[in-house]
RNA sequence: GCGAAAAUAGCUCAGUUGGUAGAGCACAACCUUGCCAAGGUUGGGGUCGCGGGUUCGAGUCCCGUUUUUCGCUCCA
């Protein structure tokens, strides 16, 4: 584990010192968990979007992209449920140093009432064998009526709590029923506060007139306000999906381990609009097709892995997601999930408008049924850069540090340097690099020994070192030397063209989803 | 947000009981060389995270603060 703590120490070193990553306000100290991307992360990060974007939009008709606005109206986060659902109460224990999200502390302790029934009945079954009547047991004794009314009289109490947001009346609960710490086993506890997970700032420029909106926390509810406006300019039919990659924001109590968890971050997200009914079919669909595009990156089948949610969210009835195996353990990348006609029926109560998709086959107007593909794009760069990482050892005792990124993804895709810088070579190779330049990103290098310009594009995952040396003034050839397997090919310059494009183009990825 | 640890050049680090800040790599220029991190000469780059305090004097001791890492907690 140590070993592991220290390879991810080097990949986030590496990150900022090839101009991948860098921490935010640099000069300043930095920000929390908030990063950049600099000259080499950016051209990766695009490369990701864009083959996130082509295998959504290009391989399939029914799906076609948006921009919405980071700013919404801000009844949206009421209808989506964020404005609730992200305004977590939370106490501390002063003993244990523990916090506690307060409703979840009281809703335990309100099963453990039903756990005290639950023995009852058992003593009771115990007690009367077979003339134990299990329901009439239930319905008249009175040590479990007692118990069943101080637990739905708690519920109660919980509840009103709950939607008057009363966080004093929340702790008093937690003193009440002497709830202790399960670690400490002590009521020594702090006053219950919320944390709101969205950014809040004013739209307005007046004081007074100013209105509160939030920076999204999501980029779904952007897709979902517009499903209608697509549908119908777009002429779709379901089943159809809208895809979106942007940012998104949330004031994480806790972020960390470098760009996996970011308050600033950036989704790719798409929602399928289904019949009701079919939406578990294409749930299922959607779960292999996503795999299917990790795959395709070649980073490693088995460092994949689903991981089905047992305990669903309340919008949802199917959901999974796909872990990748960080140096840090398996973390999710992306979410799969069934969010039925939630979102939609929520945002037709909230806005008052009819927003039902009316199907001409069925005949019939519905509320469609909705699975969400969503992906954050950070975590993406991240496992890119993870796998990519290796230090080799090479015979003689050299090392190098070599990103074996999947070259459609590669910030550089060739770099061209003279042998030597005389005889006019590194006039030829400027020749070549104004040819490809148009379609490859190509660097240009003549300074230091050939062998150190070679470790230098290995050190940012640059698939392909293109040499000018003395023959190629004689017969136009020049050597080709591959990132990873480090082997040269003689080839002539008219070729280079075609052999780059075979390796570095997103469509030889695409080509392996259909 | 709590607890612990850390912060010195772009990177990795050294810096003695408190006495005016160093190395290797990297970077720039030139010379030599020419297919896998070569050698030489020269140069640029740090108010030691920031702010206070103790002291004749603080990178070093004390307090605060910021950021990072780990654990807890949280995670649509």
């Amino acid at each position: 584990m140590a070993t592991q703590d220290d390879v991810f120490k080097k990949i986030v070193s590496h990150a900022k010192e090839y101009g991948f990553v860098f921490p935010s306000s640099d000069i300043y100290d930095g920000l929390s968990a908030v990063y950049d991307y600099g000259q080499n992360g950016v051209e990766l990060k695009n490369n990701i979007k864009r083959y996130w974007w082509d295998a959504m939009t290009l391989l399939n008709e029914n799906i076609v992209g948006i921009d919405s606005a980071i700013f919404m109206h801000p009844t949206i986060w009421k209808a989506s449920g964020h404005v609730d659902a992200f305004n977590d109460p939370l106490i501390d224990n002063r003993d244990s140093k523990k916090r506690y999200r307060a409703d979840v502390l009281i809703e335990d302790h309100i099963a453990k009432y039903d756990d005290k029934i639950e023995k009852e009945v058992t003593k009771g079954r115990k007690r009367f064998k077979e003339s134990f009547d299990e329901s009439q047991f239930r319905a008249t004794n009175p040590r479990i009526l007692e118990i069943a009314a101080r637990r739905d009289a708690l519920h109660t109490r919980f509840s009103e709590a709950m939607n008057a947001a009363n966080l004093d009346e929340l702790r008093q609960i937690i003193i009440d029923e002497e709830i202790v710490c399960p670690v400490s086993g002590t009521k020594n506890w702090t006053e219950v506060r919320q944390f709101n997970l969205m950014f809040k700032t004013e739209m307005g420029s007046t004081a007074d007139g100013a209105m509160a909106v939030y920076l999204r926390p999501e980029t779904a509810q952007g897709i979902f306000v517009n499903y209608l406006n697509v549908q119908k300019t777009g002429r779709m039919r379901i089943p159809f999906g809208i895809a979106q990659i942007g940012k998104a924001f949330r004031n994480e109590i806790v972020a960390r381990q470098f760009i996996f968890r970011m308050r600033e971050f950036e989704q790719m997200e798409m929602q399928f609009f289904v019949r009701p009914g079919s939406e578990l079919e294409w749930f299922g669909k959607w779960k292999e097709t996503r795999m299917r595009w990790h795959k395709a990156l070649g980073l490693g089948d088995e460092k994949y892995r689903y991981h089905d949610h047992e305990k669903l969210a309340h919008y949802a009835n199917a959901a999974t997601d796909i872990e990748f195996r960080m140096p840090f353990g398996f973390k999710e990348v992306e979410g799969i999930h069934s969010r039925t006609d939630f979102d939609l029926s929520q945002h037709e109560k909230f806005s008052g408008k009819n927003i039902k998709y009316f199907d001409p086959e069925l005949n019939e107007s519905y509320v469609p049924y909705v699975i969400e593909t969503s992906i954050g794009v950070d975590r993406m760069f991240l496992t890119v850069l993870c796998s990519s990482y290796e230090e080799q050892s090479l015979e003689g005792g050299d090392t190098r540090v070599v990103l074996h990124l999947p070259a459609p993804l590669a910030p550089v895709k060739c770099a061209v340097m003279p042998l030597v810088r005389k005889d006019g070579l590194p006039d030829k190779a400027r020749e070549i690099v104004n040819d490809l330049k148009f379609d490859f990103a190509t660097h240009y290098d003549e300074k230091d020994s050939i062998g150190k310009r070679y470790r230098r594009q290995d050190a940012i995952g640059t698939p392909f070192c293109i040499t000018v040396d003395h023959q190629t003034l004689e017969d136009n050839t020049v050597t080709l030397r591959h990132r990873d397997s480090m082997e040269q090919q003689r080839v002539n310059i008219a070729d280079l063209h075609r052999l780059i494009h075979d390796n570095v183009s997103i469509n030889s990825l695409l080509r392996k989803l259909v």
